[in-house]
DNA sequence: TAGACTCGTCAACATGATTGACCAAAAAGG
DNA sequence: CCTTTTTGGTCAATCATGTTGACGAGTCTA
């Protein structure tokens, strides 16, 4: 595999991966939510957070990560508070039609990853997601960096 | 893993790839140059086509296709020329700078790809692609649609 | 030759990001 | 305390990339 092939690969798992994902949200009473949108759910969901935290998390600008949160707020899936603390700052939170959008995708993709290894087979998708792994963890390769994403 | 972890990684290594070689090529004369515009390079290189053909090559619209011909002829990458048998048609070809680009990414991308194999162990990696091939080259999991990007 | 199709482009608009400017609130330091 | 600096959020303008829709000019075909 050329080092071209590697990263059209790499780009056209996630992308199918997303995709299909999308489409089943889409079915199942989301069909306007974007990609885009999961990642910044995921970036709220451990507790409130400012919009400045977000944009950090999620590596844009307070400006974008604000409008992401107008959006957000908007479909109905986050809300904005004051922080009595600090009237400064205004708390982002999941409602719960946030949440059961993050319990729902996350139970797809759980599904589209056990296709994967029934089709690859369990030994060769396990080696998969091994060196996968490896490789985003910050081994010292180029792949390393990807370690922020994750963690987020 | 979980499905989303999987997800994240795959965006991360491709992302990490990427972000390294246009790093890299901005060191190296081509600072300008941006992702999709290496993907309809590629596409422009086997031949001339015309604004039509790359379109459907790159899964966009003919307008957006256009667009990008513009910016890459600009930039020096690219010219058109009329076609003596059809007059509708605006044939694209490299110039000799978007055939150095090309090579130039091919090298880095290799270069980046054996790192890669060199930090997590020849074998893993050899294990981690033949697992990525195999998902992305339309077994029908639900990675299979790569195809499409990979052979274009 | 008339109608249908193809190629390229113009115009308007949607999304998601950026930079720069700014105000208000809080923190830090004398 | 009171001034200075830092921080959080927003407004405005702009850029990059994509989309639809419309359309004129050239080619193909029945």
């Amino acid at each position: 595999m050329s080092g071209g092939e590697l990263a059209l690969r790499l780009l056209g798992a996630f992308r199918d991966l997303v995709d299909a994902m999308h489409a089943e949200l889409a079915r199942r009473g989301h069909p306007d939510v974007r990609p885009g949108h999961g990642f910044a759910l995921q970036a709220i969901a451990p507790g409130p957070v400012t919009g400045s935290e977000l944009a950090a998390r999620l590596g844009v600008t307070k400006q974008a990560a604000g409008r992401t949160v107008d959006v957000l707020a908007g479909r109905g899936y986050v809300e904005r508070a004051d922080d009595p603390a600090d009237a400064r700052r205004r708390l982002v939170v999941l409602t719960p039609r946030g949440r059961e959008l993050l319990a729902l995708s996350g139970e797809i993709l759980e599904r589209l990853r056990s296709e994967g290894a029934t089709a690859v087979g369990p030994e060769r998708f396990a080696a998969f997601e091994d060196g996968l792994r490896a490789l985003t963890d910050g081994g010292g390769g180029p792949f390393a960096a990807a370690g922020w994403f994750v963690s987020s």
